[in-house]
RNA sequence: GGCGACGUAGCUCAGUCGGUUAGAGCGUGGGAUUCAUAACCCCAAGGUCGGUGGUUCGAUUCCACCCGUCGCUACCA
């Protein structure tokens, strides 16, 4: 019976375009496990979007003096294709500005609203007039009251290292246009976190199979004590506080934002032209709902968005949310602002999808930051990817067109070497599909090297270039098994390598698609004697250091 | 400042719920081989497991402190 599986990966921020960082925490571990689900043959659903409100978007927007909806619709779309292009298989990528998630939206904050988790309260902010918006603690910058520096955050001194309150700041400014910001009194609304805090520890207590960054992150929080939550905001840019009284007020980015995943869904059903089909998976308590995640977003997956779906009540809570650590990259942490990234785009330009993929699945952050160099990616595509798996495919294939027409060799006897290695095929799909479910990408992908290794090995041992001359049959065993395992290896890469288990299947000339296979079954995939192959090619080109210089200057640059 | 994480071979990282010779891939050296994208296979060298002290029969693994790197600290989604 296929279970039930619902995905989601963190929703980008539509104010700049896709990171190397981005794809590393988030997408490609998430990419990986749906991909290998819908071999499994499991009924699940892979959904995404772009996050478009917030504060940080009204400003990107005032600098280029274009509007909000500019912004957002550049990111969006270039973001989009950005994940269609290194192949990033979501079922719906939906968008927060869309009219249905803003509808969805206010309907979940009255739900909240008319059960009393909301509350109204006012408090005193700091608010430019010349900006005419209320300011973020951190777009206000000023004295620092205890070292006496200029420039510290209305949040934060940079030079000592003090926490501040926006109003303990020494002539504030505003940080977008200098003026001096006044205290005006304004009204939110509440959510009631600290209701939830009991709720939230007996659940999680019960979460032992999550990974230890999540689970630590969220008990030090709940040992400060979880506090009720603002969530609005006095900007025009968002969606509207659904209540009669709240003219200019808009629901806050971090609240809206993961009912996006319910948007997006929502959205899914009605382009599949079921529109109620969302409920089997957000109203079905049989569904695992697992958030991918990076791990700046751990307290809002593990905690907020929890409490909120508790107090609604139609929906199920998640069931695992790995949550990867951050990529650097060539040592230094990625920041936009200092144009100190990989762009995805950039990066598409020069090179195919796979060798990155491969590069982020197998050094994945799943315990500790990672580091991306160019020459590491060198390394890893020239002598991993083309000299073990690349290799293996292309000195069997060339063997068989130059010695048996291009068909596949009869199988023959055989011998314990050949039952070996086709026994090895089904350890590794069991050892890969392990480690998939188990969130951890680069043991997956590292078991499906291993199995191209053991191929390279088996290969050598039985040295078909020596038997063609002795035994043409025994070389022929040799040949039939050894294509066998690349039938395995085709579908076993799909959710690595998915654009070059493509190619590699049609190389094979095999039957159908391999998005057709079932994982259990590939131990017994077979292609049969004097099978036609396809027109063989290169699957993975080596890079030239060139043009990694060429990449590494463009970094500096 | 508070809380937390991390520091293991040249590089990127596993691992050790305390116990005989600490692992992988890549890189390096040597050997064998030649079908293939000058590669593949075998072997080897290389580590005081950040530092100091403590607990223990025994610590890389537990504890304390120190040094270093980083994250979070509630509006940089």
């Amino acid at each position: 019976m296929a279970a039930k599986i619902l995905v989601t990966a963190a929703l980008p921020y539509a104010n700049g375009p896709l990171h190397l960082g981005h794809l590393a925490g988030a997408y490609i571990p998430a990419d990986v496990y749906v991909r290998y689900q819908r071999l499994k043959g499991s009924d699940i659903l892979f959904i995404c979007g772009s996050d478009e409100h917030g504060v940080p978007i009204t400003i990107r927007a005032d600098r280029e003096n274009v509007s909000p909806k500019e912004i957002v619709d550049r990111y969006h779309d270039r973001m989009k294709e950005s994940f269609r292009r290194i192949g990033l298989a979501f079922d719906n990528y939906s968008r927060t500005s869309l009219p249905l998630h803003h509808k969805i939206a206010q309907d979940f904050f009255l739900n909240l609203y008319n059960k009393g988790y909301i509350k109204e309260q006012s408090i005193q902010q700091y608010y430019c007039p010349t900006c005419r918006r209320f300011l973020p603690d951190r777009y206000i910058e000023g004295e620092c009251p205890h070292c006496h520096r200029q420039g510290a955050r209305g949040d934060q001194c940079e030079a000592c290292g003090r926490w501040l309150e926006p109003e303990q700041l020494l002539s504030p400014q505003c940080k977008e246009c200098g003026s001096t910001p006044e205290m005006r009194t304004t009204t939110h609304w509440y959510f009631r976190l600290s209701e939830f805090q009991q709720r939230l520890e007996d659940w999680q207590t019960s979460k032992t199979d999550w990974k230890s960054n999540v689970r630590e992150f969220c008990s030090g929080w709940f040992k400060e004590g979880l506090t009720d939550r603002p969530i609005t905001r006095d900007i025009d840019w968002g969606i509207p506080v659904p209540l009669p009284n709240a003219d200019g007020k808009v629901l806050y980015v971090w609240f809206d934002a993961p009912i996006g995943y319910i948007s997006s869904s929502v959205e899914w059903a009605q382009k599949q032209g079921a529109p109620d089909r969302w409920r089997d998976y957000w109203m079905n308590p049989e569904t695992k709902l697992i958030h991918f995640i990076g791990k700046d977003n751990i307290v809002f997956h593990a905690i907020v968005w929890p409490a909120t779906l508790m107090a609604h009540g139609d929906f199920i809570l998640p069931s695992q949310i790995p949550a990867n650590e951050f990529l650097n990259i060539e040592g230094d942490k990625i920041s936009t602002s200092r144009n100190w990234a990989v762009w995805v785009d950039d990066y598409l330009e020069v090179f195919p999808p796979d060798p990155l993929r491969y590069w982020l699945e197998s050094n994945a952050p799943e315990s500790k930051d990672a580091d991306f160099t160019w020459k590491d990616f060198q390394t890893s595509n020239n002598s991993e990817l083309a000299d073990v798996l690349g290799n293996l495919i292309n000195r069997s294939l060339s063997f068989i067109e130059k010695n048996f027409e291009a068909k596949v060799p009869p199988s023959g006897t055989l011998r314990d070497p050949d039952r070996a290695i086709l026994a090895e095929i089904g350890n590794a799909t069991r050892r890969i599909g392990a480690a998939i479910e188990d969130f951890q990408v680069r043991a997956a992908v590292g078991a499906l090297m291993d199995l191209a290794r053991s191929g390279n090995k088996y290969f050598n041992d039985e040295a078909p270039w020596s038997s063609f001359k002795v035994d043409r049959a025994r070389c022929a065993t040799t040949l039939n098994t050894t294509v066998q395992l690349l039938a395995a290896l085709a579908v076993l890469m799909e959710p690595f390598l998915p654009f070059s288990a493509e190619k590699l299947w049609r190389m094979l000339n095999a039957p159908g698609s391999h998005h057709d296979q079932r994982w259990n079954d590939v131990p017994e995939l077979r292609l049969p004697d004097g099978h036609p192959l396809g027109k063989r090619e290169i699957l993975f080109s080596k890079i030239e250091d060139a043009i990694i210089e060429e990449q590494i200057a463009k970094l500096k640059k």
